[in-house]
Parts: structure tokens; sequence; C-alpha cells
DNA sequence: TCAGATATTGTTATATTATAACATACCATT
DNA sequence: AATGGTATGTTATAATATAACAATATCTGA
């Protein structure tokens, strides 16, 4: 299974590229676990921290910070790049957003509850981006680091080119 | 020492986490590799694209496109942003140096004679990066795109940490 | 060699992304 | 209410990157 792809394979890859497609839902979900986790981990997920998170979640693909503001901005006229900044910040230290560096845009962590790096499949095409999890590609960087003795803190893995749907464009 | 890898491994690991201590021979032979493969390719390495590869490759470490730009306008005056980044562009076509999305900056690629992404190891605490062979990373990365029908075209994998060197600081 | 085509570089202006620095407001505990 | 820490407001600017058009250099075929 997998290798050589066969039609069945296709099919349930294409079933697969994203999960649920309930996108209400899933923004709800996120909102959520993060409160929760806030919660749990005694810090704050302020109304603006909790917006930033909700606005990128409703966001069907990465997004970035200056579009973030100009939302911002809509509703609350005080915002400015901090304000933005400030609250992805947040966000990112409590694992509840990434930064795709190839893109310079965020996205909503589907796996806020273990800390880890994310590994991204990004449509170019669509733009867009999938978390998916890399068991095999976290161990084989860890080993072909530790056969140098480099120590690894974070990680970023990122590949860009055609999901499912746009292949046939 | 380190974790608990044995002092050879240690030794081994230090000795290879740069292979060549040679910077300025590095320089030279990455100039004339590129110098061969241009004409080969029928590609045209200028005055000015060749400057910045040699700037880059003397910079012991990923180095920004205004940096580049500054020392450019030290000897050039005409220098401004657009000739940084169109050189960088012609030398990333050509394979030449790659860019590391999480530092916005450049480095000498090291194997410019096959077409692949690179896998960076970043030094948090010196700035030193350098590039692996990741064939696991690559194969794992393909097999997790394969099953999700994602066609990669390219991929960003940079790890950033400590080198051997700076773990005892 | 020359004219035309293409590629490269010059030049000016501006877009996009991100942070510094200091002031004010909030809010949890005493 | 006073205190101290956290969060946000506000102004300014830094750092990174591209657009658009002009001028020059190089290449190609007649």
């Amino acid at each position: 299974m997998r290798k050589k792809t066969t039609t069945k394979n296709t099919v349930k890859a294409n079933r697969n590229w994203r999960g649920s497609h309930d996108h209400n839902a899933c923004v709800v979900d996120a909102l959520s676990t993060a409160s929760s986790l806030c919660d749990k981990r005694r810090v704050r997920l302020t109304a603006l921290r909790r917006r930033v998170l909700e606005l990128i979640w409703s966001s069907h693909k990465p997004i970035g910070a200056y579009a973030l503001l100009d939302i911002l901005k809509s509703e609350h006229s005080s915002a400015q790049p901090p304000t933005v900044y400030r609250a992805l910040d947040f966000l990112k230290e409590q694992g509840l957003v990434h930064r795709i560096e190839s893109l310079n845009a965020f996205i909503g962590c589907t796996e806020p509850y273990h800390s880890h790096s994310g590994m991204f499949f990004i449509c170019d095409h669509c733009g867009d981006a999938v978390e998916m999890e890399g068991a095999g590609i976290d161990a084989a960087m860890q080993n072909t680091a530790e056969a140098r003795g480099f120590q690894i803190q974070t990680r970023t893995i990122e590949a860009s080119g055609l999901c499912p749907g746009c292949q046939m464009a």
C-alpha cells in the first residue's frame, strides 16, 4: 500500500486531504480547546487573542499578519501591527498556531495538546495548507542531527506542491 | 560532553560538523564549480552575480540580502535592493544558493550539481548553518505526501538548535 | 559589421513584514 | 485602595522584498 498509488489509494487520498469539511465546527472546536488549554496552563486567552485565533481558523488558508490586522482594524479601531504580532506571539508560544516560514503566514495548529513543530503541505495552486504528522521525518532528522552532534530545538518542515484537487487543473 | 553519546561519537561529530576548515579554498572551489556549471548550462555568471555568490560563500554564516547590499554598495555605488535580489534570484534558480526561510538569509549550496531543496541545521548560538543530506527525510516526506495524494514540488527543511561546539557554552 | 532581439543592470518608488520604545489600562492579590 | 505584574494602546521605524520603467550590454542572424 502506498508507493505505487492505486486507484483506491487515490480515492482515499482525496478523501483524506482535509479531515472534516464542516469548517464552522472546526473553528468552534479549536476555540474551545484553546480555552481549556489556556485555563489549564493559567495563561489568559483574552478577547483579543481569542479573536485572532478565531480569525486564523476562519481563514481556510494560512493568513498573514497584515490580513489579520485589516480585519481587526475594521472591528477595533485601535488595532496596529503590535496588536496582532503580540497576539500571534502568545498563540505561537501556547502552540495554538504555527507560522509557515515559507509563506510568512499563520495557521491554526490541529494538535495543540502536545508540543511539536508541525509539518505542512502547501498547495501552490489553491493556497491550502494541511498539517500532517511526521513521525518518520522527525526521527530521520533526529538521526542525521545526532550523527553530527547537533541538538535540535525546533524544526521547520514545509513542502509546497499540488494538493489532490489541484493536480487535475 | 553532551547527552549520553560516547566520547568517540562526540569527537567524530565535532570533526564532521563542518567539512573542510580552509574557508578560502571553499570559496574558490564554489566559484569555479559555479562557473563551469553556468558555462555548461549556457547561462551567464556575470561579474555581479559572481561577486554576490562570492560574498555569500565568504560569509561563514547565512547572510541577508541587505547585508550583501551594504557590501556591494561599498564597492559599487549603484547597488540597490533589486541589484542584490536579482542576483539572488539567478543564483537560486541555478541551485547555487539556498534561501533559509526561517532566517530570511542565504547560504551557498554545497551540492549544486544536482537539484535538491537542502536540509539545514542552524545553530542558534553561533549562527552557523550546515547543509546535510537527508535521504531518509526526503523519502519519509514523500511517503506521507503520497499517502494523502499530495505532489511535492519543493521542500523547506530546517532545524535550529545547538551545534556541537556551542553545546558546551 | 550591423540591426534587432534578448538579457542584464540602473534607478526611483513603494509594498510587505516586523519590532522598538514608551504610555496607559486592566486585574489579581494584599 | 495600593501594588505589581500583565496586557494593550500608540507612535515611530526597522528590515525585507518587489514593481515599473529606463538604459546598457550581449547575443544572433542577416
